[in-house]
DNA sequence: GCAAGGTC
């Protein structure tokens, strides 16, 4: 019957030219196959013959090359100033094939007018499928009898020919919803990314000079749904770093050498940042120094090779290990995979589909002088070196994860980078298949005074992957062999101060994991948007692949940030992400999302050009306003208070910040930071010409100060003649008691900004009135006395008879205890029964509402540098044992004779009952 | 001169 039938031309298009081919060497079984030239140079065209169901076909196979058309203004509104930026949001929009697709667009039309079916080859995603319609409408265009009946679309996983059989048996129709959710994230994107864009340039371009732009008459102060958050991740971790404030911690630690080699013990309750709680303990360490050996635990550990590689993936790696831009990596991956070494690089698939032929592409590395051995190694059964890959979680049903396809050993047509990237990608490869790594490790947890110490060691059994993955390492320490109930008295046991350090700046990995998790953009344009962020001149990016963000880029963020809506956020995008997933899924219509996002996005609009002002403020901290009265009346020469000892080249003047607010700051900004804040009631201020007598380095002009009465405490003058360069205690103390006028709203994340303290200043650097150093104010200052900034309120409860009080930070009760220490014998404390815990305080303290305070975030600390502030046990001494005995050694080693106190120095006492300690 | 998404 089949013979019977009509031969029928069928058109098939495929979303690049690499799968056309694949895809028509698959069906053909590479019989009979023809290739002839397109209109465009890239898409050629294949043809063979085939039968579906029965009905024997004459096979055109073509591409187009990703979208073809783009969505844009009708022309009336596409020039800047042809409108409103406002009228955006619902000025009429049309699809068109632009000019560098029409050849694409003209061989979809030659082929398709002698067609009677059209098969749509595009990958299956929301993407692919709206390029199908796109593929559609021009073919429908030229030939009238295309209908539902004879338009299908092929539904493919993997470009392996049991996929593409299956496919082609089990046509189906084109998927509407998925296309209608790429039409509304066009519109959105296009219409959101338009106005804003427009309003903010024609705002800021020509009203500021801004230096951080080459070609200044070029300037595009481009917002974008993907390129803003982006810029938002960078910003917000800037402002993370700039507000930290750094804390000073306390942590005990102990060695132990024997024989077979040195232990190193960390203490189990990490770090406390009270000082005189860690001294005691401390102290009462030394006294009963003798360690016992309370558990001992060997086990096995593996260390397990990487996920198949997909595309972020091998961006971050790229970055990681080569520093290697992601915009860069994508380049010479393309041109990898173009060149037939690699596999399509641009994937979300971390897992290799059990049909891919994992030992034809080990196989073809055997021959390379490096790694080949390995690759021999892994087929090698006896070697029981081979391991099934692991599955990361990720499929995007078009492609596999990265892999090599063919043996690359350079050459003079490749660059270095072109080398590296291959070797990891087919290191990455060969370890997926390889079996982890082994380790044995062993825990030995030792108990000093009550107090518990843990040291850890591993030796490596087998290597495995990480012989041909040398991106990674596992490092081995040996520890000498303890037993159960073992006793030994420390090396050193040693009382070490570090201090709290911010986080580090985003790298490029950083970034792109901030990206992924918050759903900006796709794994194909992440680095654009990086990218973008570079261009536009919002970042800048240090040797080390770490982000800033510019002067420009900060003004831009923060200029939303004070407006209240949070456009920098990645909120708008995950929110419009969900309600495209819904369109997608047939939940709700394209037209009523729209409607509902645009008209959301456009109230926006209008209220930021109504509050553009502020965006103007923030600006104005940044940057010079074009034109601006040369006379410079606001810096005039009688506003110079003194030089400014930062940076010892600007003065330093008195002004008013954007809210009003009274402030001393440095000429030389943004250069140099500098300023200090004046107190929050200041109605009036002028620097006069009277100079200070004791402030040094002079002169340091007084400024007379004209405050609000009500704002000031009783007794305070609202006339003063004041000094800002540290001798003022009527300054100081109105500033302690009513704050300063500078910028009180916390603009960090995370747990150091919830202290309440932290404050951005504007990008200024604050210098405390007080002791004239930067990083905190006065009210922070640790120069001065003050007993409240820790306290917490303590609940006492009766349980048993016993008395406890809950722990701050797990609630256990904790029980009361004695100190049995010389200096404080028979005192009664808490301490939380978790190591994990910080939580102590002495009883006595419970109800004066002081206590430790609990973990506080840190990611790195710092070894004490102060000698004062470390002491040690004397090294070598072999009697040692008790406290009377013990040397202490500063940090640089040498031996302080006798105990001392750390505060004052006196060798009577310890710091904890020290007389001029301050608590 | 604007977005983001395909891909060459």
């Amino acid at each position: 019957m089949s013979g019977a039938r009509r031969q029928i031309n069928v058109l098939n298009v495929a979303e690049k030219p690499s799968v056309a081919r694949s895809v028509a060497t698959i069906l053909s079984r590479n019989q009979g196959m023809r290739m002839r030239e397109g209109r465009s140079p890239y898409n050629k065209i294949f043809e063979f013959e085939y039968t579906i169901q029965g009905q024997p076909c004459h096979m055109i196979f073509t591409s187009v090359t990703g979208h073809l058309m783009e969505l844009d203004f009708d022309d009336r509104f596409r020039k800047w100033h042809s409108c409103d930026p406002a009228q955006l949001f619902h000025a009429p929009v049309c699809k068109f094939v632009p000019e560098d697709k029409k050849n694409i667009k003209r061989t979809l039309e030659d082929e398709s007018r002698r067609c009677q079916w059209l098969i749509l080859w595009l990958d299956c995603d929301r993407e692919g499928e709206n390029i199908a319609f796109e593929v559609i409408e021009v073919c429908k265009g030229v030939n009238h009898h295309l209908d539902t009946r004879s338009i299908k679309r092929a539904r493919f996983s993997a470009l392996i020919d049991r996929e593409i059989h299956r496919a082609m048996q089990n046509l189906e129709g084109p998927n509407k919803h998925f296309a209608d959710a790429v039409d509304a994230r066009q519109e959105i994107d296009l219409r959101i990314g338009a106005s804003f864009t427009r309003f903010q340039t024609m705002l800021l371009k020509d009203k500021f000079v801004i230096d951080s732009a080459a070609e200044e008459r070029n300037l595009v102060l481009s917002y974008g749904p993907c390129q803003f958050p982006t810029l938002g991740f960078i910003v917000e971790r800037y402002w993370e770093i700039q507000s930290h404030e750094p804390e000073e911690f306390w942590t005990i630690n102990c060695s132990h050498k024997s024989d077979e080699g040195i232990a190193t013990f960390n203490w189990m309750r990490g770090r406390l940042f009270d000082y005189t709680s860690a001294v005691i303990i401390y102290e009462m360490c030394v006294q009963e120094p003798n360690a016992t050996v309370r558990k001992v635990q060997q086990q096995e550990k593996l260390k397990y090779p990487p996920y198949p590689l997909n595309t972020i993936e091998l961006e971050k790696r790229a970055s990681r290990y080569f520093r290697m831009s992601s915009e860069h990596t994508m380049k010479v991956a393309e041109e990898l995979y173009q060149a037939g070494f690699i596999s399509y690089p641009r994937t979300e698939t971390d897992s290799f589909s059990s049909e891919t032929d994992l030992q034809r592409i080990v196989q073809e590395q055997q021959g390379h002088p490096t790694w080949g051995l390995y690759a021999q190694q892994l087929l090698d059964p006896d070697a029981g070196l081979w391991r099934n890959p692991g599955n990361g979680g990720h499929d995007d049903k078009a492609h596999p994860p990265i892999h090599p396809t063919n043996l690359f050993t350079g050459g003079d047509r490749w660059s270095n980078d072109h080398c590296r990237l291959y070797e990891l990608v087919v290191r990455h490869f060969l370890a997926c298949v390889s079996k982890p790594a082994v380790g044995a490790e062993t825990i030995v947890e030792i108990d000093i005074a009550g107090e518990l110490f843990s040291a850890s060691g591993r030796v490596i059994l087998a290597r495995n992957y990480l012989d041909v993955y040398r991106f990674e390492s596992w490092g081995g320490s040996m520890i000498p062999t303890y037993e159960f109930g073992q006793q030994f008295i420390p090396t050193t046991l040693t009382l070490d101060s570090g201090v709290t350090r911010p986080p580090s700046l985003l790298t490029e990995a950083d970034l792109l994991s901030c990206m992924d998790k918050a759903g900006i953009g796709t794994d194909a344009t992440m680095h654009d948007h990086i990218k973008k962020l570079l261009d536009r001149c919002y970042a800048t990016k240090d040797l080390h692949t770490c982000f800033s963000p510019t002067n420009l880029g900060e003004a831009l963020v923060m200029g939303y940030d004070d407006i209240g809506y949070e456009l920098w956020k990645p909120n708008l995008r995950s929110k419009m992400e969900s309600d495209l997933r819904e369109v997608s899924y047939g939940y709700k219509g394209k037209e009523v999302v729209l409607a509902t996002c645009l008209e959301e996005t456009k109230a926006c609009f209008l209220d930021v050009r109504l509050n553009k002002v502020k965006l103007m403020e923030v600006m104005t901290i940044f940057f010079e306003r074009v034109n601006r009265s040369t006379g410079d009346d606001q810096h005039g020469a009688g506003e110079v208070v003194r030089q400014c000892g930062q940076c010892q080249e600007s003065d330093m003047v008195l002004k008013r910040n954007r809210d009003g607010n009274f402030m001393v700051g440095c000429l030389g900004y943004p250069q140099c930071r500098n300023a200090i804040w004046l107190p929050g009631p200041v109605l009036e201020a002028t620097v006069t010409t009277n100079i200070c007598n004791s402030c040094t380095p002079g002169p340091v002009h007084l400024i007379q100060f004209k405050f609000r009465q009500l704002g000031i405490p009783p007794g305070f003058s609202a006339n003063h003649l004041g000094c800002i360069g540290g001798c003022d205690e009527i300054l100081r103390q109105l500033i302690e008691i009513c704050g300063t006028g500078s910028r009180t709203q916390v603009r960090a994340r995370g747990p150091t900004a919830s202290s309440g303290n932290v404050r951005q200043n504007n990008g200024r650097e604050v210098t405390c009135i007080y002791c004239q150093q930067t990083g905190h104010t006065s009210s922070d200052c640790p120069s001065k006395v003050s007993g409240s900034r820790n306290a917490r309120s303590r609940v006492m409860n009766q349980e048993n008879g016993e008395t406890t009080i809950p722990c701050s930070s797990c609630r256990t009760p904790c029980a009361l205890r004695t100190a049995n220490t010389a200096n404080n014998r028979g005192r009664k404390f808490y301490s939380c029964p978790s190591q994990e815990c910080n939580f102590f305080v002495w009883e006595d303290n419970v109800n004066n509402n002081s206590g430790t305070r609990g973990p506080s975030y840190a990611n790195t600390s710092n070894s004490a540098s102060n000698p004062s502030r470390r002491v040690g046990r004397g090294r070598g001494g072999r009697s040692e044992g008790r406290a009377a005995d013990v040397t202490f050694v500063s940090a640089t080693g040498e031996p302080l004779s006798g105990r001392r106190c750390f505060v004052c120095g006196d060798p009577s006492h310890f710091a904890n009952v020290c007389p001029n300690r301050v608590t």
